[in-house]
This record gives C-alpha cells, structure tokens and sequence, in this order.
DNA sequence: CTGAAAGCGCTAACAT
DNA sequence: ATGTTAGCGCTTTCAG
C-alpha cells in the first residue's frame, strides 16, 4: 500500500483538476470524450488506480459483500461460492469469505464486523451452536441486507435459500422401505439446525406413513461434536450391534462416507444388509462402491439465488427482502447403494 | 453503510478527544484503564464499530489479503482456501477471493485491481491461459508481495509453494510399471502448467528409465479445454481403442473419475486391465470401486504456508521473500486401483 | 465542460 | 494522560 501516485499527481499532471478526473472515470456524461481519454491514457501510463477505501469511505459504500460459513472442506459450499462469486463478479463486488469453523463466538465476532461499513451486505450459514440471531439482528438494524442460505436460522425474518429437506428427507424414508427396508434410520449432525431437523422430520413421517416408527427406539442417530475416528467407532458399533437399522439415511456426505468405510471393514454389504442414501453433492458418487444413491442440493444454484436477493436488497435501498423465502428443490439420484436385493425380497415374501 | 455513530459521537458522548477513543481502542499505554473501560463501555452500548476503510486510508493498509483461484470446485482449493484462512484469522486480516475461471483475461483484471490498495498480499494459483508474469511483476513493483501456490508462472521470480511434483510422476510411473504395466499414459490437463509438465516429465522419466519410452508414441494425452461430456468421449475412444493403454496416471481428480466412469460404462475391469493412479486431494478414493491409488497433496499445508510466507513478507517490510521457495512433498496412497493382478503377472511371466 | 472546496472517519504527530 | 489538527484519496455539491 505504497501507493503514490494518486488522483492530485494524475490531476497535475494533465492540468486538470481532481474533479475532473474522478468524474472522468464514472465516465460521466459532464466530461468531454477528448478529456476522458486524455485521463484514461495516462492513467494507463502512470499506472494509476484508483483507491477503493477512500471511494468507499467517502460513499459510504464497500462494494463487498461478506459470506460466512461453517466450513468450506464440504463440496457443497465449494459450489456455493462459485455461484456467489459469479453473481458478484458480474456485479463488480467483491467477494470476503469468513470461515466460522461450527463456532459461535466466531460467528458473532464476524458478523459484528460486517457491522463497521466493510460489506454492504452478508450471506451466511449458521453453525451448529448458533441459537439466537440477536448478532444477526443488529445487521439489519444497521440496514445491511441479510440472505441465509442453506443453513438457517429459524423464527428470525430475514431472507433465506433453503432447499426442500423435509420432502427430501421423506422420499427418502419411503424409497428406503419401498426398497425392503424394515429399520431405517437418520444419521444426523445436529438437533438444532433446521436443515436436519427437517430432514430428520420428513424421515419420520415416511416411517410413521408406513406404520415403521416405533415410540420405544428413536430412528434418529445423532453425531453431534464431529470427529472421524470417534463418529467411525460410534458408527461401527450402531452398526455391527444386535439392533442394527438395515437402511440409512445420512443428513451429510461424511456420514455416508464414514458408514462406507465401516462397512468395508466389516464385510457388511451394501445395499443388501444396509441400503444408504446420503443427501450430498459429491460428483464421485456414481463411482462409490457400491454407487451411492444420492438426494444432490443445486449448490451452485443455491449460491446464487442467495446472492441474487441478496444484491436486490444491496441496489433498492428500500426493497425489503426480509420477506424472501426461496425453495431450490434437490434431486434424488437413485444409484446401487440404495438398490433391492433378492434378500430383501425374500424377507418381503416371508 | 449507513451508519451514523462514529469516533466522533463516541467522544462527544464521553467528553473526551477523538483521539483518545482512537488510542483507547488501540489499547495504547497512554490511556489510562479507567477511561479504556469507559471507552469500551460506550462503544458497547453504542454499537459502535471502527470504520474499517477510513482507518486503511489513513493508515495506508488493509489488513486483508486476495486469494485468486482459477476455480474452488476442485477439493484441492477448498482445503488450500482452509489453510490460507487458518493463519489469516489468526493474524487478524481478512480474505478476499477471487475466481479466474482459467481466464487470463479475468486473472489479469483482478490482478490489476490488487494494485489499488485493496490488498496488502496476495496469493494466487495461476490460469492454463497465463503465459506471462506481466501483471503480478507490477504487484512487485508496488512492493504488494505474492505468493505463488500450486500452480506458478515459471521464471519469474517471487516466493513459491509447490509440492514434489516431478518426483510423484516419476513415483507414479514406477509404480505402475512394477505393478505389471508395459503401456502406461499420462492424462494432463495442460502443456504448459509447471505443475503438470514436471508431473509429466517425471512420469516420462520413469519410462525412459525402464525402457518403455518410445518416441513414436507420447504418453502424454492432453484435455485442454475441459468439457465433461467430451473428455469423456475422448477417453471412452482412446480407452477402448487399439493402441489403449494398460495403465494411467492422471494429472487431477477430474480425469480419474471420468476414467472410471468410462470403465465403468464400457465394463473395463481396473486394474486388470487398465491400472490408474490419481493425483488427488478427494476423501472418498478409499470407497471408489476399485478404490483409487492417489498421490495426496497436502492441500491445507500448502495453503497454511503460503499464507505464512505471504504475512512474512507483509509483516516485515524489508523482507524479500521473492526467494522462498518451500516444496511440500505429496503422499503416494497404494489402493486397489494400482493393483497387481494375476493377468498383468501372466503377462509378464509369457 | 471544468474547477474549488468540503468532508467521509480515522490516525499520528505534536502539543498541553 | 488527554487534546488539536492535518491529512489519507476520493466524491460531490456548487460555482464558474
């Protein structure tokens, strides 16, 4: 940031004033085209640019906006930033990503940042410990639009781009148990967050709507504090155990991933002892072994719709998007993990 | 943007100077405790946040660093992104990202734009396109340091972090070629990254040095422009073709999933007939089927370093780590993608 | 069509 | 220990 030439030596440097010059660069209808290439040309030469936070500070404008994540190591998010990122870059702004690593205090440290004038605006993903928006709040208050995408904060108004979990999270249900399924079961990240909630609700339903869910055993399986090593053991025993569901559905791809590696250790076919469908996005599932059935958010899609609203609430200062609420449906693709066997047709006919 | 409370408010609400909030909130020894407190206390209860952009202008720094990418699909980029992240939190800057979807164009446009102060380091991963070090010498001469990551420009001067890439081609082609392969390919993505041309060098070492080079064929295949639909096609012709080869290293992650997925369609057995091994970050190669023989970058390594470098080179002003050069070897994981088999074993007793 | 001047919110001398 | 003040580089009335 040594930066010395600036618009007063460009200015001098063509006679001009600073005026002049800052209004040539909006390409400003006041300015004569033979002056506006004069300024451009020897911007060129003197290799000026101009700087963005004294543009910013005087209008009271980043041009940036912030996009908050629990993580990016997931493939989802992955795509969700290109789909920001193009929306933004079409838009000329600039893209801060923040990582708030499924922490709260990190998450409230952020956001209050996105509070002092350097973002217009905020994209976010809650984390898992996340159970209030006041943090969130004192954003809007201060006018700065808010989208949460995928992960939301729920009974908090502001705009949000979710997909369709609890359909997601029934189809998945019914397809388990249309396949032969007796004991399906959820494996779950968390019991707060309202895309596995959901997901785990429409889970239920289709078991309840086959008369498979009982009061007395949960089908919901929770793997709260994440750790390879742990959740692989606590996974191993769930399934070698005498009460082991026949049917899974993972709420995230590194379950999915993990169960897959369990039960290539312990010899437990898939899918004919345990059928699997994960909701993921991962682009390999085809080549899983066995191919892994998949419920596959558009993330790229849902990354752009958030930062398309979000952009409306940015360029019409008084459009409230608060009131914004879009559905990206997901798509089920139905692969081998997922398949019926002559196993479980037998068991049927039994 | 539109805040109203700023240094001044405060102090007037305090009754005290501008610049002693500023001093209080610098944590400066010249303020006593007592009005520190004071100062906090207000700025709490007032909302108040420093504006960030004023405080860069004056202070002629930014305290956020650009990452350019040429695309964050790619797991590898998602982990760099995480260690890049990692030590910039830590140092208190903040990230902004960028995309250059393989365009030299946009890469060079972004480029141009980190020279206005917007930035106070940048890293960057360069485009297939980039075949000059124009625009980031100009960084240089702003005294804007840069790091190069995974993919450098060759020949220009200015801090690195690479991984082992020669020898892992070289490993790879052993590898292959001990395993019972008389015909192996390399699959790159382009002929003039570094980083696939010291792979693919290795890699042809590897032959020469076991005689199975031959300068009537390349071994090198190249997809340069990436279509998914089309890479497929050219690897389904070349794969079922006469001439095909017996084994494959593939530069990146993409192409060893679409080779699968072509042996798949084309009921081509790995590896008894075609034997594969991926450079490739992605979690899931243990569960491919067959499960895939990777050489392992460490992605997140790569970026933590890169960043480290970066903050040396921002922190210390008269630092020059244009000549750092830091290489992060890879790790060679042996699955059953690269497996011997009893056919390639009779091959090689006949 | 061009220019003068005020000021965005903050920091850093330099007083006191 | 606290205050005064001059900018950082730009945009924007308002004059000419």
């Amino acid at each position: 940031m040594k930066k010395k030439i600036n618009i007063k030596t460009l200015a001098a440097e063509l006679n001009l004033s600073v005026a002049t010059i800052s209004k040539a660069f909006k390409d400003s209808h006041e300015i004569s085209k033979a002056t506006k290439e004069r300024v451009l040309a020897m911007a060129s030469t003197l290799n000026y640019t101009p700087n963005p936070y004294a543009s910013s500070l005087r209008k009271r404008k980043s041009n940036t906006i912030a996009v908050i994540l629990p993580e990016v190591a997931d493939n989802f998010f992955s795509l969700a930033i290109n789909g920001i990122q193009a929306v933004a870059e079409k838009k000329g702004y600039h893209v801060l990503i923040y990582l708030s690593h499924e922490k709260f205090d990190i998450e409230k440290t952020i956001v209050d940042d996105c509070n002092s004038g350097r973002v217009d605006g905020v994209l976010i993903s809650i984390t898992k410990e996340t159970k209030t928006a006041e943090h969130i709040q004192k954003l809007q208050d201060e006018n700065i639009p808010v989208v949460f995408f995928d992960r939301e904060f729920e009974g908090f108004k502001t705009a949000r781009v979710v997909t369709n979990d609890y359909e997601c999270g029934y189809l998945a249900a019914k397809h388990l148990i249309e396949k032969g399924c007796k004991k399906p079961a959820f494996f779950s990240i968390s019991s707060s967050l309202p895309i596995c909630i959901k997901r785990a609700d429409g889970f239920k339903a289709g078991l309840i709507e086959s008369g498979l869910y009982s009061h007395k055993k949960d089908p919901i399986v929770y793997f709260t504090d994440f750790n390879q090593e742990e959740t692989f053991n606590q996974i191993k025993k769930l399934v070698t155990g005498k009460d082991r569901p026949d049917g899974v559905v993972a709420s995230v791809e590194k379950l999915a991933v993990i169960l897959y590696l369990v039960c290539h250790e312990k010899n437990i076919k898939i899918p004919e002892e345990i059928k699997v469908i994960a909701f993921s996005t991962v682009d390999t599932a085809p080549i899983f072994n066995p191919s892994l059935s998949t419920i596959t958010q558009s993330a790229f899609e849902i990354g752009k719709a958030a930062s398309e609203i979000l952009f409306k609430g940015i360029e019409k200062k008084n459009y409230d998007i608060t009131n914004e609420y879009v559905v990206i449906p997901s798509t089920f693709f139905e692969r081998k993990s997922s398949q019926q066997t002559s196993a479980s047709k037998e068991k049927k006919i039994k």
